[in-house]
DNA sequence: TTCCAGGGGTAGA
DNA sequence: TCTACCCATGGA
């Protein structure tokens, strides 16, 4: 059992259950016990499963493993959950700002304001591809037949395995992944993005620590095939980059119920132009935003 | 059968 | 920059 310190004010559960993503292969959430699990392959080679709940100053991980693995895996182990779970990140002047809303007043006493993330950002643009245009129940198994059929188990359970990496998803067919892993007209983007950064061509996991300006890097993002207005916001999230807002279905509904009432027609604009005073903090303050009032 | 879901690409204006 | 149209999949 290893302890990851994180920046207070931390609440695990609030960072691991922030969004869908800890119910998307490879990671797990598991209710009655608060436990994020998830397979990861270590880069020293053994397939492990990490274990992660909540502790006094951080995270407590279990890793689970069928053989050892070196102090170097274990530092992998921390870099990842880190970055996961963000939690060197600063939330000081969102909470400050959420105090003047009453609206947000929950974001501090609750804590809020982590979003979970991939380890790799590849992993996190297959997975927003695999949400547009479909169910999430769709999406659920479209990632869930993605990791089962591609990669490589976990050997202590192997039933469970660990996400493709680009170089496991490049030589496949885009039929088997229309036919069998079920990806629709995505099949074409996830295959482009998965032979790209294979070949060394696309460097996606440098956008993770880049000093980008942000509007360069939404250009970069859009221009990868299947990425569009909301796919680019929603990654700019997850960068840690939280000044655009993604206008999906769910966001049209319920800024346009709350803000536009009776307003038969809202323009993506004006729906993203409503949180624009949140600034730099602009999907933050619209994701934890209390619309049952 | 039809509609649509946490949209995106493309063509054409 | 905006709009119209097409794109697959499966559940309602």
């Amino acid at each position: 059992m290893i302890l990851i310190p994180a920046r207070e004010p931390f609440s695990f559960v609030a960072a691991a259950r922030s969004h869908g993503w800890c119910r998307l292969a490879p990671f797990a959430w598991d209710d009655e016990h608060q436990e994020l699990t998830r397979i990861e392959q270590l880069e020293s080679g053994p397939v492990v499963r990490l274990r992660m709940a909540g502790a006094k100053g951080g995270v407590a991980v279990e890793v689970e493993s069928a053989v050892e693995f070196t102090e170097a895996g274990l530092a992998q182990v921390r870099e990842k959950v880190s970055w996961m779970l963000r939690l060197d990140e600063d939330f000081s002047e969102f909470h400050a700002l959420c105090r003047t809303e009453a609206a947000l007043a929950q974001v501090v006493e609750k804590k809020q304001g982590r979003l979970l993330r991939s380890p790799t950002l590849f992993e996190d643009v297959v997975k927003t591809i695999l949400t547009t245009n479909t169910t999430w129940s769709q999406t659920k198994g479209m990632v869930a037949r993605l990791v089962e059929m591609l990669s490589q188990p976990f050997s202590l359970d192997p039933a469970a395995h660990v996400f493709p990496t680009p170089a496991q998803i490049a030589p496949v067919d885009e039929e088997f992944l229309t036919q069998q892993v079920r990806l629709g007209y995505r099949s074409s983007y996830v295959l482009e993005l998965a032979r790209r950064v294979a070949s060394g061509e696309l460097d996606l996991e440098s956008w993770k620590h880049t000093d980008m300006e942000t509007d360069k890097l939404r250009r970069q993002l859009k221009a990868l095939k299947g990425v569009g207005d909301y796919a680019a916001a929603n990654l700019l999230m997850l960068l840690g980059r939280y000044d655009c807002l993604a206008v999906d279905s769910w966001a049209r509904k319920v800024i346009g119920q709350r803000f536009f009432p009776g307003k038969e027609r809202v323009s993506d604009r004006e729906i993203a132009a409503v949180f624009d005073r949140w600034g730099k903090w602009k999907f933050l303050a619209y994701w934890f935003y209390k619309w049952e009032t």
